[in-house]
DNA sequence: TATTGTTATACTCTATAACTATA
DNA sequence: TATAGTTATAGAGTATAACAATA
């Protein structure tokens, strides 16, 4: 089970809260761009990959069908572009294209920018305390599994 | 400006990264009780509060046009009702349902399970140390301006 | 006149189901 | 038959603009 606790209830609080503030700034980024959230994330996938509409749905955690609308949107607006797979008719790659990976870098800048507010209240040294913290609190290797103990 | 560093990139990586999975973890429990990402943070503001429609608004960052539809939806499930202000005829001021307070409680102790996987990796003290690093984080008091230097 | 909230309208995001083309 | 992707459809979330009721 999971204890509730004074000090465990403050750090699930703030961790909520530093989720919203966050995905406000990269909400505020992407709408300043004219792209939805999900459109700023595609974009960041697609720096480094030129994955199949499946794949590109797979990681952002959606439907194919809802992967078609974005990927027409994003197409329309020169971002991307589609190529028939080589190995398989059947699949579509999406790449960016030169706009699209102009506007990705742009928007890297912007994200750094929007995060300042949150990462200078830190001095150096608590800067990289945080960076561990959150690591290990990511690190999937070891995520307890939902029994108790 | 923002001074690009190998550690400022990895923080701002890791609060990225952690902002979406603890989005994500907020949106599952979100439909796991049918309701949106907004409409749990709704129920969440009206846990100790019956705000008017404007300031409800407010605090969700949405149009008033917006917050009808959303009171609409949550109403005609029962989880919250819609009265007119004592003050001013005009005004409608919006508060939890008895199902709504039940509903509310349940999702606050699934959001502690949601955020266990977070919240176990660290130890007592690392829990700690993080509380702390976050609050600094967020506090808003001295909210670095936009100003270079 | 100004303010509070709703309604009308339109667009994006999302999913489910049916479909086309290819394997 | 199975798979990759699109299309059709529907509902929620969002905003803008016009509106009704009240101040």
């Amino acid at each position: 089970m999971v204890q509730k606790t004074g000090a465990t209830d403050a750090l699930i609080d703030e961790m909520g809260q530093m989720a919203f503030v966050t995905m406000a700034a990269l909400s505020r980024v992407s709408s300043e761009n004219g792209l939805s959230l999900t459109q700023l994330r595609m974009l960041g996938i697609l720096r480094d990959r030129e994955p199949r509409m499946a794949d590109l749905a797979n990681r952002l955690g959606l439907e194919k069908s809802t992967m078609s609308g974005l990927v027409d949107r994003a197409e329309q607006r020169g971002l991307i572009s589609r190529s028939v797979s080589e190995d398989d008719a059947r699949a579509t790659h999406v790449a960016l294209t030169k706009k699209g990976q102009q506007l990705a870098s742009e928007i890297e800048a912007q994200v750094r920018v929007a995060f300042a507010p949150f990462i200078e209240p830190l001095d150096e040294k608590e800067q990289k305390k945080l960076h561990k913290l959150l690591k290990k609190s990511l690190s999937p290797e070891e995520k307890v599994s939902q029994n108790e103990e």
